[in-house]
DNA sequence: GTAAAAATATTGACTTAGTCCATTTTTGAC
DNA sequence: GTCAAAAATGGACTAAGTCAATATTTTTAC
């Protein structure tokens, strides 16, 4: 991983031990929500406030740092994978969640077939199913 | 549109009033939230509880009866197009949401490229972007 | 048509995933 | 080191639902 200080710092953002901190643990757990990137803070430096964590986490968001997943039916997600147009395949039954290539490549890989005037930014795929552990129990 | 009272019975569900009221006003108000559904229904029938809105259309969700779309940062969203996988497009500024016939076919995005042994059952595809209103607002 | 059983609706408390805001603390620039 | 700007804290507040007990309506059986 970059130094945490130096990407804070690259992106014109203060250094704090609170940023640096969810840097840290959002690297530690990918796909985690605010929550466990809270979790994972607290055993590292101690605590943190419910606020800072959405702060810092909004605002890497913002500066491209990170990004958001919004999976329907669950609080969202935090990665460090970026800039790569990646996809995610989402369990239904435990929501475990994994990462899945772009068919396509790096550019936007889907076209809308009529766009009725949008500029279109961004095509987000979710894929959702049953994880093998759940389709055994089933 | 198909008699709502056959259509509850055709699924083997008991005809309400509040049913019937909740399958006109989704006809009437697409991609409406479950509060708009609401205010449709209360002008519609005077009065009906934010339970037995919410029943009623995950009932009929459940049925396949009524589809639900769950985009980021928005209230889930209503409609009675079903059965034929079209995708969606959602303005960032205003949240004006466009349907948006089904990619498949043209892109190879639609099928995971490494599925980790899950059982994928559906891909859903939601493009973001900027309404034409929006667009020369900014 | 009526009565009992089953399904549904109502009400109001409760929950989750956040946001807002006033105050305190930390950071970066000089 | 001083000071202004930025960030963190704590606590109240909100939106979008869910839960559970009770009341009402609908269906089924006669
Ligand atoms: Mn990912
Ligand atoms: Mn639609
Ligand atoms: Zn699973
Ligand atoms: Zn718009």
């Amino acid at each position: 991983m970059t130094d945490p200080g130096s990407l804070l710092r690259d992106h014109g953002l203060s250094v704090t031990a609170q940023r640096i901190a969810v840097l840290r643990a959002v690297a530690a757990c990918p796909h985690g929500t605010a929550d466990d990137i809270a979790e994972s803070v607290k055993s590292e430096i101690g605590s943190i406030s419910k606020q800072a964590v959405y702060n810092a986490l909004g605002t890497l968001v913002e500066k491209g740092v990170l990004r958001r997943i919004q999976p329907a039916g669950s609080p969202a997600l935090f990665e460090n994978r970026i800039g790569d147009n990646h996809h995610h395949l989402i369990c239904r039954a435990c929501g475990k969640t994994v990462d899945i290539d772009c068919a396509v490549g790096k550019t936007p890989c889907l076209h809308a077939s009529h766009h009725h005037g949008f500029h279109i930014e961004e095509a987000e795929v979710i894929y959702w199913g049953t994880c093998p552990e759940c389709r055994t129990q089933a």
